[in-house]
DNA sequence: TCTATTTTTGACCAATTGGTCAGTTATTTT
DNA sequence: AAAATAACTGACCAATTGGTCAAAAATAGA
């Protein structure tokens, strides 16, 4: 990697910070691209330079948003021991990263009315949601397979543990006074597996 | 009730209807005041004499939206018999609703970031699921002190029951060829009361 | 050192678009 | 019927704001 690369980098990176500070704030229709150019320290031809535009901003901050996601994911399902074993330790990793997330939860959730009319978006997501299923779906069945659980269909099982992640944050969206995002994804994960335990 | 002001109210749904569709379509900040004039049929000033700014528009249709949610929610935990059987009914009655209300994710989702930015938005959002608690928390309640479930916080169940909602419809915006949300909905929740029952 | 290339700057602009308003038509009241 | 009020019209405008570009500074290469 030549240093120019490093820096074109570092300078891309240090964009990226500035937006989604602003865009996390504001919200992203709210903030000028002044605003960036104050937040980053740079000048607005500098920003030009690197992006070529506001979508480009918003898309290379979505990308790299999931990229760390995905970084996290590779982690998950690779302990051994019993599937319910497995399935704590996943919740549990899995909770720390939506606790880190929660800060961002406005751009995603802007993201996510974005989903609807730009296909990369909703490429991105559904990308997502498999991976995630990729990792739980076998662990279901071999819990199954193991006698853990009841016999029902895996990829139903860890559609509702997703669902229970996803829609905890949501509840805690509207209302972060009833929902403690922590305490409650625990609870609903523990419903749901003593739900399906044999 | 003068004609006058049926008229009034008359006029103000057609012009809401048509902010509505032409939002659903381009999304709120995609869509220009005379796209809502064109679809209207009627004109700027007209639009203007209703409603006094873009925003007023955009709270008036949430505002009518979460009004006819409310009068669904009325409806519900009023049947009788076992707790199961209220809550399968709660289920198919909001899956129902689920299903109407599909088509307008977009918006609401779109809402949904606006939470963070805009008081009343997050209050309206606070007030409904407090209404759904309410409504939930007292049936979870009855269930366990008739036996059906085993003891746990009514209001930690009544969460994961709404999180099963809302997650499942979320998942089904990442990826609609993975989730079906009525029958997702219904195995989530029939997971949950598993896992619940004594 | 001198030249070439990359990076940075910020004043400026073009296009968009919510919103206005002076005037017209329809309806109600006296 | 005439006056008063309500409803409606659409051409027009002011302000905002992504995005541009000619020139300057920094860096790399010869």
């Amino acid at each position: 990697m030549s240093p120019r690369t490093a820096d074109r980098e570092a300078r891309e990176d240090q964009i990226l910070d500035a937006a989604e500070a602003v865009f996390t704030e504001k919200g992203v229709h709210q903030s000028r691209m002044d605003d960036i150019v104050t937040k980053s320290g740079l000048s607005k031809g500098t920003l030009y330079w690197y992006f070529d535009s506001k979508d480009k901003i918003i898309i290379a901050i979505f990308e790299r948003m999931f990229k760390r996601e995905f970084e996290e994911l590779e982690k998950m399902g690779k302990s051994d021991g019993s599937a319910i074993t497995i399935l704590e330790d996943i919740t549990e990793r899995t909770i720390v990263d939506v606790k880190r997330m929660l800060g961002l939860m406005p751009l995603v959730y802007e993201f996510m009315s974005l989903a609807f009319r730009r296909k990369f978006v909703k490429e991105a997501f559904k990308h997502y949601i498999n991976r995630f299923m990729e990792i739980l779906v076998p662990v279901f069945q071999y819990g199954i397979d193991r006698g853990e659980f009841r016999p029902h269909d895996p990829h139903d099982i860890a559609i509702t543990f997703g669902a229970i992640f996803e829609g905890t944050i949501l509840l805690w969206v509207y209302d972060n006074t009833l929902v403690d995002v922590e305490k409650h994804i625990r609870s609903g994960i523990k419903f749901l597996l003593q739900g399906i335990q044999a």
